[in-house]
DNA sequence: CATGAATGAGCGTTCATTCAT
DNA sequence: GATGAATGAACGCTCATTCAT
């Protein structure tokens, strides 16, 4: 399997770091390429072509998102704390790591559509696991339980997302993580029974 | 003023035309020029270069929106009252004109970062707007007196921007107007004292 | 039309220099612009991609040899005759542009199948000229009638075409010309009734 | 000798089925070593380069037309009657081996003025065959004795290789061995004393 | 002998912008 | 003011060849 040899990781470690760097459309592959440690020509050993790449590094690093929104599924209380723990296991990940948070909160949205949309369906994975949550606590009553899923759905991850950018193109310059309890209290409102 | 002559504006409709029909990466100058019936060369003559064109567009198109919202403000009664009527103003604006949704919701973020970082700037003013009524509505006991502003404003542009910009990635699917009452009640809840 | 207008046959003749003394692999696009004094970009307002430019330059020539071969058809006498020019003219033709003569009878030939096939369809036009003689000679009885026009017109051109390769090949070390009587003789001789 | 071990011959067969199958310009060699069931270093023990490949293969199948044509010479009785075989023999071994026709017909063609040059020179050994019959056959009175035997031999390959290039070039679409004493007629005819 | 992962030079094409008319 | 022909910099990808194993 290509993706668990060194290079593939290599790569796509290379690629978030030039992202974040130069911004997505100074993010030529030799560039890549040169980060990495590699000859142009191996990038594609590994992968067909550039959105490949891209496309890798969102799926790659959705899977620690989905990862952990599964582990807190599984080891979560009520629904209130799953959400409550996937805010800030969100907020978390992109606060530890400035430059994945550049690269997808700014970057990879200048993408194309085409490779936007590629971008989408790697979300829904992560979406559904969230939908999941709110069905639950519908269903439990801890939730309103009239409210429309996707609304909901929408609402929590908008918030999330918004406020994930505003501290981004803020250049950091306020802690994040000091904002989680907060966001949670905003979200929680919003869709409490 | 270049801003009151008729090819001013004719680009700029040009614009969000080819734009929405062609997609981001595919408004070259010379489509729009063609589109505006001028010369290549008589967009320059209107504009610095394509960056400002783009800007323009995003000018132009939220001067719309900052207007209605000062009548809002002005006009309406409570501060949930403006906020409702803000949110549904922008669903309204959206849902009329599927271009300038496009071209706002997915196209124009494709733009690079400083151009992005411009946008930014120009959204300012429409959230000092909403700023100000959640701001309003905290000292009036109608809004959670003891919430974070920037939050607050987060959650609620960062619901209705996901919200819309989910409704234009699944090709206006379905009715966006229909949810305006569900997205006031999620937003007013959130916030709510 | 853009083939009127003088950058068109400047680049023409451009592309002929570079093929002829580079060889077809290394005519970049860049170097016939350079040749032609022109931008490397300025190239594409005239011709749709590289291609095209290498099958217009065909094009343009082979529309020397058919012109000139309708004169023949129309002022000559008897069909012997008649074909007799054809070859004095196509030896005559090559003899006197050694870098036509170069790019025609080897460094085209180095393109790709498609190109060829659309090269070949251009050469078609002179070759149902050359059949109308043939077959009007068959006719008239100075021809053998009992012949397969198809293989008459192939050893007609099949020996023109090596005769001059060979010329090429052999980096014009004769006179060409001066084969010419015998090569009309050759072929009479195998066709004649 | 390398060529006697059995992957030359492997590899060298691959190269003709994977440029008949491909044509020249998508014939790599990793395409060839894959077809001939070795990897792609192996080749290099056996071949200087791509270009060696490409003229043995040239070398090895004219070496059969070679071999065939010094048979005939032996054998044979008149200088027509070897001539003649000669023309069938070369259709019959083209018509017989579809890939190997594509290949050299129009395939190999594709080559740089090099290796085309060397090309040449591999063929040069059976052209002289050919000037030996038709010198014989102007000696004995059977070619007309006042002909240029470089002239003559083009004419008889020049028809000869003219005639199933258009072949290939439309897709086998006639009988090949059907033309034969066509064009023996039309080439003796040429040439006859 | 045999392997196959790694290399890195090379090029057609686009398009924002200029400027002579 | 208006035109539109001309400019030229910039980049993803292929593939023949090498060499450590």
């Amino acid at each position: 399997m290509k993706r668990d040899k060194p290079k593939y990781k290599q790569i796509i470690d290379a690629a978030v770091i030039v992202i974040a760097e130069n911004g997505y459309h100074q993010a030529q592959v030799s560039k890549i390429a040169k980060q990495a440690g590699v000859a142009d020509g191996t990038i594609y050993l590994y992968f067909k072509n550039k959105e490949d790449i891209l496309i890798s590094v969102f799926n790659e690093k959705m899977a620690v998102f989905v990862e952990s929104l599964q582990d807190i599924i599984e080891n979560g209380s009520t629904s209130k704390d799953k959400l409550s723990r996937m805010i800030e296991n969100h907020f978390n990940v992109l606060a530890t790591d400035r430059y994945l948070a550049t690269v997808t909160q700014l970057e990879l949205r200048q993408s194309n559509r085409d490779l936007r949309l590629k971008i989408n369906s790697v979300l829904r994975e992560y979406l559904q696991l969230l939908d999941q949550i709110l069905i639950d606590g519908m269903l439990s009553g801890e939730f309103n339980p009239t409210m429309d899923v996707r609304l909901a759905r929408q609402m929590v991850f908008g918030t999330i997302d918004e406020t994930i950018t505003s501290w981004v193109m803020n250049d950091y310059r306020y802690d994040l993580i000091e904002q989680v309890p907060k966001v949670q209290a905003l979200i929680l409102n919003g869709i409490k029974a």
